[in-house]
DNA sequence: ACCCCGATCGTA
DNA sequence: ACGATCGGGGTT
């Protein structure tokens, strides 16, 4: 399986959350078809952390495309997000679920839950997606069906249809 | 220094 | 449908 180059991410992050279903999320040790997303983008998206501006905890998603945004979430979860877009521009999908390669098979069915099961925390905040060690992206020939959605566990921004799940 | 609340989860 | 839970971001 080819590797996604970073030139991948650099692209509208609707089209990277929705071309990346089917694709396979790997970290460290662990493989997974990526099956839901989510994407956040930009100064006007009002469900987006960087809506606000750029702070310490969202400069990341102010840097280059193809790095993880790992922040904590209700004091005790974790989110994992791929920065997408130029630089100056903040924009991430949001991986919500996978399914499992390895043995188990067990569909990691929400963020926290996933981030929870594969140990991943803001240690990987800033990550390299594309020359890391911990992450990497990989290509399938799989694109699968989807349906869209209003994005979950927000009060705002509820007119996008940008949850992604395939169907 | 501190208050408030959230890109959730599990149970009902 | 809803309550538990709590770290830390954002503002003071």
């Amino acid at each position: 399986m080819k590797k996604y180059s970073r030139s991948f991410f650099n692209q509208p992050t609707v089209q990277v959350a929705q071309e990346l279903l089917g694709q396979v999320l790997a970290f460290q040790d662990h493989r997974g078809i990526i099956t839901e997303t989510e994407a956040y983008c930009g100064f006007d998206d009002p469900a987006s952390h960087a809506a606000r501006g750029e702070t310490p905890r969202t400069k990341i998603m102010f840097g280059k495309p193809g790095y993880a945004y790992v922040y904590l979430i209700y004091g005790m979860y974790h989110c994992l997000n791929f920065v997408t877009e130029k630089p100056g521009y903040p924009a991430t999908v949001l991986i919500r679920g996978i399914q499992l390669l390895n043995g188990s098979k067990k569909h990691l069915d929400g963020p926290g839950k996933l981030c929870r099961e594969l140990g991943i925390t803001k240690e990987h905040n800033g990550s390299d997606i594309v020359n890391g060690c911990d992450f990497q992206v990989l290509e399938t020939q799989d694109k699968p069906s989807f349906i869209q959605t209003p994005r979950i566990g927000i009060k705002v921004g509820l007119d996008k249809f940008w949850r992604f799940k395939v169907s």
